[in-house]
DNA sequence: TAGCAATTGTCTCACGTTGTCATAAAGCGA
DNA sequence: TCGCTTTATGACAACGTGAGACAATTGCTA
């Protein structure tokens, strides 16, 4: 690869001068500088990242660590909207897709270490709580926050997901809404459970035992769910659900499929509405889904910008999310 | 940070012994290898990359563009493939998530020639054929391969896809499938209608008039399909096809939906298969959908070990993929 | 005791870049 | 013409690592 030394000999200048255009010094001739800037160009020199990290003491480097990626598309926002912040600010993300626990989440520690990342962001696939060893390197956690809140965190506002949502359904004239929430060592279960039943409470209605947990299991890709056996006892007698909230798409899928069971049409019998806008999914279904977006975009953008300004206080910031209309609601 | 002269001074040695312990030279008393690996563990030490790559002239850096994958969850396991070999051969993967011809893949281009990427892995989403404006780094393409043949490129079999696929659906007594294939810009569409129709002749069967280009446009997130318009006239009258073979799983979800419509039931009414095996709809649609699981897991790996061996042959590899088996047929 | 191997250390250089400092040329007012 | 400032350019060192050349020390064996 060519160095700026090369350059210098082309322009038949000295290392310092070609150093000071690409650093875009003032004190440069003009004509100096077109010179130079014209072999640049054509050569596409890129100065070498190694020899300014050695020189300047600064990576400007941002880790990300995306653990378990690989079970969810949707985190796929959270990583774009951190990656385009880090190109408008001039740093170098470096991603990693890890498994917590396992190899892979050391080996990307040990790359970051390497490389002196100025900050880590660590993000999860859910919404959770973590406890993350404490390495020296700033970390912004994305998705999940810390137990014993020692770093900034950045999350879903869940509570607030729920409320908006539960209005819309009651201002929408449904009148008995059941919710099959995530199970509840997932975080925000309890927040959206405590969402529903305010913004019930708020118009009027009481949906006390309108809340089943409908999650078995998160292990693996697909969810394993309770929704076969909850469902049905539901559609007999006279007080029967006009609306089925789930806790997550892909168990509004499901949920598609089991009513149809039961004999009823999702748009036309009964309505169902979600959590998280996870495509293919909500548009393929049939009607589409309506379901509460999560701002996992925002998310990433929010991350990035608190990794590298790296503020010191340490925050919980819960972003919102909108209601994304389709036809199933 | 700390450096390799910070270890010496603490373990009261030289520089020296220091690196040399660091880079293995068997030349070192047990003793003081033991006591100043201890040092290294004890403060977390790792050798800087920055100066490693100065110094050695090699950066061992594999870049990793990803084109569109935001479109795609499967492409994940590319990723995770590609990943998974880096580490067991020692080499940094950088990864980014582009958008061929936008800012961000000149963006990542221009960082990974700043860290002097010795390969570059470029991976689409789905099987096509790209032209890659040439950069000087050599290129492995995944999923795709170059107009020109300029690269080594590694791509699924998808004529073998769909022979062993349709081989599978005679074998089993299906004796009228119907085949709703992607769109004919892509390239997995000739291959596998080929591959359908040869295995059918192979079998004594005659498949001409059963393949339908079902995808509208590829565009966005979700397909445009055409399968609302395609299947209705299909069944009606008494050569009803008994199974539908879809050239991907979202399009397999879309027909479960229209095949309600029509008052079929899969598993009961008609069989369908198709190709992906993309988490989590495959698994929860009802009933599961058997398909043809892409190799992509595999074509990561493999892709990874061409890019840093960097052979000399501009193959086309043609991985095979196999078929997993749910109760949709 | 001489000789040898094993171990450790000293010293030097190079990688590519950029900050500090020095120098040279040009301009300008008196 | 002199002294001074402004503009433009160059020489050099240093960042952390790794490697080569070679010296110094120790402990062992012939």
């Amino acid at each position: 690869m060519t160095t700026q030394r090369e350059i210098a000999r082309r322009a038949k200048t000295s290392l310092k001068t070609v150093s000071r255009v690409i650093n875009r010094d003032p004190l440069v001739n003009a004509e100096t500088r077109a010179r130079i800037e014209a072999i640049i160009a054509e050569i596409g020199y890129e100065p070498s990242q190694a020899a300014r990290m050695m020189r300047s003491q600064r990576s400007n480097v941002i880790g990300f660590l995306a653990d378990g990626v690989a079970t969810s598309s949707s985190s796929i926002d959270l990583i774009r909207g951190a990656q385009d912040v880090a190109w408008e600010r001039g740093k170098q993300m470096m991603l990693f897709n890890i498994e917590r626990g396992t190899a892979s989440a050391a080996n990307a520690d040990s790359q970051l270490a390497a490389f002196r990342a100025e900050a880590i962001i660590y993000a999860a696939v859910f919404h959770q709580e973590v406890d993350l060893p404490d390495t020296g390197v700033p970390h912004v956690l994305l998705n999940c926050f810390d137990v014993k809140q020692r770093h900034t965190a950045i999350v879903p506002d869940d509570y607030q997901l729920a409320y908006d949502l539960t209005l819309t359904i009651f201002e929408r004239g449904y009148k008995r809404p059941v919710f099959l929430n995530l199970n509840s060592d997932i975080v925000a279960s309890h927040l959206r459970a405590k969402g529903f039943a305010d913004a019930a409470a708020a118009m009027g209605h009481d949906v006390s035992g309108a809340i089943h947990t409908a999650v078995v299991s998160r292990a693996g890709t697909t969810p394993r769910l309770a929704t076969h056996d909850i469902l049905p006892p539901l559609f007999v007698g006279d007080q029967q659900p006009d609306l089925v909230l789930c806790g997550q798409d892909t168990m509004a899928m499901n949920v598609y499929f089991e009513l149809g069971e039961l004999g009823r049409k999702v748009g036309r019998d009964i309505a169902v509405a979600s959590f998280d806008n996870l495509e293919p999914i909500v548009s393929l279904l049939q009607p589409g889904l309506s379901t509460m977006e999560l701002p996992y975009y925002e998310m990433g953008r929010t991350a990035m910008n608190l990794a590298i300004d790296g503020g010191e206080d340490r925050q919980v910031l819960r972003l919102k999310g909108k209601f994304i209309e389709r036809a199933s609601m």
